[in-house]
DNA sequence: CTATTTTGCTTCGACTTCGAAGCAAAGTAC
DNA sequence: GTACTTTGCTTCGAAGTCGAAGCAAAATAG
């Protein structure tokens, strides 16, 4: 299992330049969503995840299927149905039935719901640059976008790893 | 409130650059997560979590407690609980009182417990490199690994955000 | 030494999340 | 047209997650 040669290029391990950034990244990104949330929660009474639905549907003309909605955030389809159940029973949301297709479901955002996003997103804006952008050059800036603007591209464009990999155990804790 | 100016270090919003930086960021990292955790539940039947506690205990000579556990996880307290109780019970981890302070519990990983993390790790490991670290130049992983530590080592530093900032409204959603 | 506060962890209930299963409309094959 | 598959969404049950409350040990105050 240990590995012999300390080239970062082997199958093995992580140089600490690699575990560096990895760690840091995963850190920092769950650090900045913990406290985007706690924002949210405190100026808004949302969540994360409905504020996103708030913010796609106001960047989309106010209207889009929930198979629309569900690409872009990162999540299960029966989670946004039952985010999307919240934010229409909070009414900021409206949910019907497409007229082209009628399996779909349209959602549109109500005036409400521009109300309270309008409302938090200056907030947000500034939690995102206190903790964010503040310590970030120009530079720094361009290349994180560039950066992971890539890598997210590259994981979009992945093949879904093949049907049943395989399973070697089953529940050792969970 | 709604600003005028178009630069970006205005009050009001995010510029196209901001905003790309920030969004991709967090989209990638919601999908390498997801990612991982597809395999770590797949290849060891452990969660993200838990595969971090291990991570964690198999770096600091298989001992913490779980305040020290706690920290440089993202987690709330009683989900820390929650898990280290599930680790216990697949006999991955121990969980002891401290000699030295009655209250602390000392979390001590078992051999079955390193098995595990070590049978797991290589997948991770080519996990995040397929995933993240394969679009990445050498200039690209420096800058990274750069950057995400300054924002991270700024978050961590940054005062709590006093007391009770205010709560303007009260659960729209939710 | 006793009272108070702090610290470390757990318990509890409410909520969120996920994947599997289900259902009906739309598309495809024949 | 009828059978089959795919697509879009929801329902359901099993976990996981969080914050508040609780409890006991330790530190601090007096």
């Amino acid at each position: 299992m240990t590995g012999s040669s300390p080239d970062s290029s082997a199958s093995d391990g992580l140089d600490p330049q690699q575990l560096d950034a990895y760690f840091a990244l995963m850190e920092a990104v769950g650090l900045l969503e913990h406290q985007v949330e706690q924002h949210l929660r405190a100026d808004g009474g949302i969540s994360y995840v409905q504020f996103q639905l708030l913010a796609r549907l106001a960047g989309a003309n106010g209207q889009l299927t929930m198979t629309q909605l569900a690409d872009g955030v990162v999540y299960s389809r029966s989670g946004l149905t039952y985010q999307a159940g919240l934010l229409e029973k909070a009414g900021l949301i409206t949910r019907g039935t497409s007229a082209d297709d009628e399996r779909s479901t349209v959602v549109t955002i109500t005036d409400a719901g521009l109300a309270l996003f309008g409302q938090v997103l200056p907030g947000h804006v500034q939690v995102v640059r206190r903790l964010l952008l503040a310590p970030l050059s120009a530079d720094d800036l361009r290349n994180l976008g560039d950066i992971m603007t890539r890598v997210r591209d590259h994981m979009r464009n992945e093949p879904p790893r093949s049907a049943a990999p395989r399973k070697r155990r089953v529940n050792p804790a969970g």
